[in-house]
DNA sequence: TCACTTGGTTGCTCTTCCGCAAAGTGTTTG
DNA sequence: CAAACACTTTGCGGAAGAGCAACCAAGTGA
């Protein structure tokens, strides 16, 4: 499985777990890593499955998703090039706690928990570039959870498209054009609702010229109107409301 | 603001983030550190505000929270002793994306971030200590999504009961005591719901002999019967439904 | 070309939960 | 001790969204 292809500096150098290391020091790095190639719908590692290696994402596009004791999925984000998967192989003894699947034909890097601790302690800077990209995690994962408890599906659906056309979008006549295949199946697990209130919620936009939403596939036609909902800035009137709690500030 | 009032080895070595530290490099660590009394609902640090220290909680225990646009407020955890706080000042740049605030009277440790960077380089054990706890934080943090998005408000509570039951509860006659002031609001803040919707619940859970629910304390009588409604275990006729998507296992 | 599959839409009903209002119950304070 | 305060309870009405069912539309493949 170890192989050279599709491999190069020039890709690696967007890696923002590679951030700052010097050539030789990456070489080496990337030459110890295992090079794999997966289908779409490939499953990279398993919810629940002893957490071997850690991954990054040379090629392709990964969905990463949990799943409920009644069956119920929850996508929980993608993660493309460049980008970190299964961090939690670094925490010594335990198991997945998301599944990985491809839905493009990908290329990942791959390296056993103990090969990339070993290079973690001998690399200060690559310490450092992982622990950013933890804390990075750790405030989107917060904000989703302040969107999940107090915002409106409306809301959370809208915040959902400009995340994924941020990271994902292509300019195209006419507006931004998502860039990965979404379901409203896929929508709605993403933003904590039904595959009939997401589909609702598009034909409202598309009846209201915001979006051209086909299958599989949504096309921003203003984005700058899908960011009033997102952010409430429809109603100008709405009075901010005093804090609930007041706390003495620290000296 | 310097002293060693309230610290000492013992403590420390409760502290995860210093697991494995030499005497030595245990005591270099500890010295450069700041330490920090605060008094209940002072605000140790504020979301928005430059991100400038990372604090490890010697005494007391916080409660970080974010606030909506619309000046609700989510509580996202409690932090007790030996645990981190502030990992977003590892950033470099960074702002706060939580308020954290003394809810008890409470001691902290902190550190630049800066001084705190260099010694994550000095010490790769301190380093893997601490990708170890942002890790277990997004793992965490996954859950609390899955849970936000999937379960119904019942479950989620009597989870919340049973999270801060395993972190602060003392055993007493008749069952298991919360170590922290939990007010109803509190509580709906931690599982996004409403104050009433709250108070509802842990009326119900009390007329059924579950718990005792008093001012801003709750005793859990039979923390059982709670396991039995976060974990979906009352009707065990449930049929476990098919996996709605079938992929390819990578070989 | 026609059956078949997969994904999307929408009317209808029902549940869950929100949120106001008003009253009740412990604390704290002058 | 009374007044003020903070926290809690509960009835009521209503909104948001879940979920079934039936139907439509776009690919896919023999």
């Amino acid at each position: 499985m170890v192989s050279d292809v599709c491999i190069n500096t020039e890709a690696l150098s967007d890696v923002s777990l590679f951030r700052g290391l010097t050539g030789a020091d990456l070489t080496r790095i990337v030459q110890a890593a295992t090079v794999c190639h997966l289908k779409p719908s490939t499953v990279l590692f398993r919810d629940g499955a002893a957490a071997t290696a850690l991954y990054v994402v040379a090629e392709g596009r990964f969905k990463v998703t949990q799943v409920t004791v009644g069956g119920q999925e929850l996508l929980l984000h993608f993660v493309g090039p460049g980008q970190m998967m299964g961090g939690t192989a670094l925490l010594g003894n335990a198991s997945y706690r998301v599944t990985a699947a491809a839905v493009e034909p990908s290329c990942v890097l791959s390296w056993s928990s103990t090969s990339m601790s070993q290079f973690l302690v001998r690399h200060p800077r690559l310490a450092q570039n992982a622990l950013r990209l933890m804390a990075e995690r750790i405030v989107e994962l917060q904000d989703r959870c302040r969107e999940l408890s107090t915002e409106l599906v409306d809301r959370r659906v809208a915040r959902a498209l400009l995340r994924l056309a941020q990271q994902t979008g292509k300019k195209v006549e006419g507006g931004i054009l998502l860039g990965v295949q979404l379901s409203r199946q896929d929508l709605a697990e993403m933003t904590g609702t039904t595959l009939y209130t997401a589909s609702r919620i598009l034909s409202r936009w598309t009846q209201d010229g915001l979006i051209k939403a086909g299958r599989q596939k949504v096309l921003l036609c203003k984005p700058h109107a899908l960011v009033c909902i997102a952010e409430d800035l429809l109603s100008p009137g709405t009075p901010a409301k005093t804090p609930p709690t007041e706390y003495t500030e620290l000296a």
